[in-house]
DNA sequence: CGGGATCCATGGTGATACTG
DNA sequence: CAGTATCACCATGGATCCCG
């Protein structure tokens, strides 16, 4: 997702509206910064799906590996790590061998997965009128080569 | 966000379950497949704010070159088009001089903008749960450079 | 089995300058 | 005012090999 790291404050900037001119100041903005963080947790590639095969139960490295299908090893390693570093993901190790590690969701990723739910629904509502959308705006312009 | 456009199906992968073993195929992964599709229609780390802005009423775009805080005009550019591109800002010329642009957020995307709420919600509750939760890990492992 | 380490390609993004 | 054009950077992610 955004990649360059720099921190900006995305805004919060007091002051006028930016429409309207209505609202005192632009409280949506500071929302808005909130809605970064989460995406930016959760935006990337991988993370909704081995979060939501975590929220079905403990689940195994390998396991993930074959079910978030088209992930690589580096790429669910790293996106693990991150989860895990944000107490999304519990990781629990079985010092056996041959080596067993367990992911679990933690109560907030359930929580979270909960309220994707909202996000699926409206994607499901208006996917094909944004398909449609797309397609007429790219008839109109020239049809991306 | 993801940035190679490579259409990974993100799974569907009927079969055993993933996790648990109980759910008899795993359509939490057709789930996370739909998820992905919002998140990277939205999940750029500017639309959520020119969402925001443009929710207020009409917005123009040197108000939100203002208001993005942040934003260069190529990306302002960029996002904006896009977002019109899928129908959830409606572009209104006025062939005035000097010219008159002004940005509307659709019905489409003032039902998102509610949706979002879900998730800022989320990310409020634990916002701060997460940032201990990072900094434990932190201290444990080795503290990231 | 569950990673870590390294190399490398892609393209999203910012800075800057120019235009109708 | 509202963009477009060009350049260069670097985070993201894939591939491969190795290790405990």
């Amino acid at each position: 997702m955004s990649q360059g790291n720099n921190d900006v404050p995305v805004s919060v900037d007091r002051g006028q509206a930016c429409a309207g001119g209505d609202a005192p100041f632009t409280p949506g903005q500071a929302r808005a910064c909130t809605v970064r963080e989460v995406l930016d947790r959760v935006g990337g590639k991988w993370s909704i799906g081995i979060l939501v095969a975590a929220s079905q139960g403990p689940v195994r490295f390998t396991e993930l590996e074959r079910c978030v299908e088209g992930i690589s090893r580096r790429m669910l390693t790293l996106t693990l790590r991150n989860l895990e570093r944000d107490g999304l993901l519990h990781r629990r190790v079985y010092p056996t061998v041959p080596p067993k590690v367990e992911y679990t969701a933690t109560p907030i990723a359930l929580e979270l997965y909960e309220s994707l739910v909202t996000l699926t629904n409206w994607a499901e509502r208006h996917r094909t009128a944004i398909a449609e959308a797309r397609a007429a705006y790219d008839r109109e312009h020239g049809t991306p080569s």
